[in-house]
RNA sequence: AUCUCCUC
C-alpha cells in the first residue's frame, strides 16, 4: 500500500482536512494508488481548507500531468469550492459545461449532476444571487438534472434570506406537489427568517402548507411564525395563533 | 471507497 494515500484517506474520512493537507502531494503521485476518487477528495480537501486556488489547480492537473479524467462527482466539488469562494460566475459556467457536455457518460451521471447542480444553486445564495438560484432550479427540467429536496431548500433560502419570502413559498408549494418532503429545520429556517424579515401573513401560509402535508411543526416553527406576526403588527393574528398552538399538538424538538 | 442545503 502506498502509506500517503492510506493516511490521507484516513484524515480526510475523519474530515480532519487540516492535518491531512501534508500528505496530499505525495498520495496524488502515487502511481498505483491515485484514481480519480482520490483526486477528488483533494479537491474537496482543499476547498474545505479555503484554499480555492489551490483546488482549481489539481482540478486542471487531472487532465494533464495526473491522467484521470475528472467525473461528474469531480465537477461538484470543484463547483461546491467555487460557491463557497464566492464565484458563483465560475460555479453556473461550470455546471452549464456539463449540461452542454458532449460527453454522456457526464450527462448521465443523474446523482453528480444533481449535487452540481445543488452547488451551484448554493454558490447562488452564498453570493445573494436568489434570482440565479431561481432560474437554475426552474431550467433544472429543461436541462435534463432531476432536482431534488436541497435543491428546492436552498432555493428556499436563498429566497428568504433576501426577504423574497412568497417566492420562497411558492417553491414549497412546488416542492410539495413534487413530494419532495423539505426537512424540519429546512422549513424552520424559512420561518425565522420570515420573521426577521417581517413577513408574518407568509408564514402563516407557511405554516398552513406544513401542516396539510402533514410535516413535523414544533416549538420552534411556532416561535418564528408568531414572532413574525408581532413583527408585522398583526396583534390579531398574533393571539389567534398562539391560542392554536395551545390547541395544537406539537412535535417534540 | 469521494460530493451538496438546513433552526442561533
Amino acid at each position: 500500500e502506498s502509506l500517503p494515500c492510506v493516511v490521507f484517506r484516513t484524515l480526510y474520512k475523519a474530515k480532519r482536512y487540516e492535518e491531512a493537507l501534508p500528505y496530499l502531494e505525495d498520495a496524488l503521485s502515487s502511481k498505483k494508488y491515485c484514481n480519480t476518487i482520490l483526486c477528488n477528495m483533494a479537491i474537496n480537501c482543499l476547498g474545505k481548507t479555503k484554499r480555492w486556488d489551490e483546488a482549481v489547480v489539481v482540478f486542471e492537473r487531472m487532465s494533464t500531468d495526473l491522467a484521470h479524467a475528472p467525473d461528474g462527482m469531480t465537477h461538484s466539488v470543484i463547483i461546491n469550492a467555487l460557491a463557497l469562494s464566492g464565484r458563483w460566475e465560475e460555479a453556473i459556467a461550470l455546471f452549464d459545461s456539463m449540461v452542454k457536455s458532449s460527453d454522456p457518460t457526464l450527462r448521465e451521471n443523474s446523482p453528480a449532476m444533481t449535487s452540481s447542480l445543488n452547488s451551484a444553486i448554493n454558490a447562488c445564495d452564498i453570493s445573494g444571487r436568489w434570482q440565479d438560484a431561481l432560474e437554475l432550479l426552474r431550467r433544472a427540467d429543461r436541462d435534463g438534472v432531476k432536482a431534488d429536496m436541497i435543491s428546492f431548500s436552498t432555493t428556499m433560502n436563498a429566497l428568504v434570506r433576501a426577504g423574497k419570502c412568497d417566492g420562497a413559498l411558492a417553491v414549497f408549494r412546488e416542492m410539495i406537489s413534487r413530494k419532495l418532503e423539505p426537512g424540519l429545520v429546512a422549513c424552520n429556517f424559512v420561518l425565522t427568517n420570515c420573521s426577521k424579515h417581517k413577513k408574518g401573513e407568509v408564514a402563516l401560509e407557511f405554516l398552513e402548507v406544513m401542516r396539510k402535508a402533514k410535516l413535523k411543526i414544533t416549538s420552534v416553527s411556532y416561535n418564528a411564525v408568531i414572532t413574525a406576526l408581532y413583527r408585522e403588527e398583526k396583534p390579531e393574528k398574533v393571539l389567534a395563533t398562539f391560542r392554536e398552538m395551545q390547541l395544537y399538538r406539537l412535535c417534540p424538538d
